[in-house]
DNA sequence: ATTATTTGACCCTC
DNA sequence: GAGGGTCAAATAAT
């Protein structure tokens, strides 16, 4: 039921954010016009409109998600009606090490040669030695855990001595703000809002990345690349041939850029539109 | 003084 | 009960 409402509000500014880009298109058309009388930052005016938007859809997507998910936890494991175990419910589930999240968010792993430096800022909160394992896994959450309920988590486990090799494995996105370094670009950890086809990319607030300009045909490779990897494909002229177009950037604001990758997945419909 | 890391204990899932 | 993830007090670094 809620979700019916959540459903809509999407579409909604879904239509908005399609009248923004119209409206920006023919911002930046006058902004061209050298004769022009556009106030200059009427275009930065309504990238942040735009901006406005997809954070608003990302946010809605996340709670229809999370929705979902209640109602398919109440369908495996119904609620007692017994008062008191619901008290014990609500104790355990505010107990440390509890790991529903592990189970439910996507997980996406990256191979370094170094701990990798992905620009965002992690504390560490633990160590462990996993069986069968040579070396210490290392646990670390987002340092804006609580002042801005950042979800984020990464495990780094050196899997490899020589050359030296270490896996990061990211559960959660980032939802804060705060990257230590602006030149860098984040491929987020693919969410289970975004679907096993796309790929979320965040940016600082100080890049902006344009469709025209020789760092956002980078940044599609490298997205296209990531996807391939999930599934285990080449990235060979016979695909680049029978997909020409893609991956294709489906929204965006200038410093979150969401990339869907083409249709290997016909079911694929990141916000069930 | 404040912030980050270490580390043993705790707790959950299987 | 084993294995793995997280907490939080103690400790180290800034």
């Amino acid at each position: 039921m809620e979700n019916q409402l959540i459903k809509k509000a999407m579409e909604e500014i879904k239509r908005g954010c399609e009248f923004a880009h119209e409206l920006l298109e023919i911002v930046h058309k006058w902004n061209c016009d050298k004769w022009s009388t556009t106030p200059p930052f009427a275009e930065d005016l309504v990238r942040k409109i735009l901006r406005s938007f997809t954070d608003t859809l990302m946010v809605l997507n996340t709670t229809k998600y999370e929705a979902e998910e209640e109602i398919s936890d109440m369908k495996v494991t119904p609620k007692s009606e017994d008062s008191e175990e619901s008290c014990k419910n609500l104790t355990i589930k505010n107990r440390r090490g509890t790991y529903k999240r592990k189970r439910t968010i996507q997980a996406w792993e990256k191979d370094t040669p170094t701990p990798a430096d992905d620009g965002y800022a992690w504390r560490k909160y633990g160590q462990k030695m996993i069986l069968n394992a040579k070396y210490l896994r290392n646990y670390y959450r987002c340092t804006h855990k609580y002042e801005q309920g950042c979800q984020a988590i990464k495990q780094v486990q050196r899997i490899q001595e020589k050359p030296p090799l270490y896996r990061t494995t990211y559960y959660g996105h980032h939802t804060c703000k705060n990257l230590l370094n602006p030149a860098e670009m984040i491929l987020e950890p693919s969410s289970p809002n975004l679907g096993p086809n796309s790929i979320l990319i965040s940016f600082s607030d100080t890049v902006q990345c344009r469709k025209d300009q020789p760092f956002f045909t980078s940044v599609k490779r490298e997205a296209k690349e990531e996807i391939l990897d999930h599934h285990h494909m080449a990235l060979d002229q016979t695909f680049s041939s029978n997909y020409p177009q893609c991956p294709e950037v489906i929204f965006g604001s200038p410093n979150r850029v969401m990339i869907e990758s083409f249709d290997l997945d016909h079911e694929f419909d990141p916000f069930g539109f």
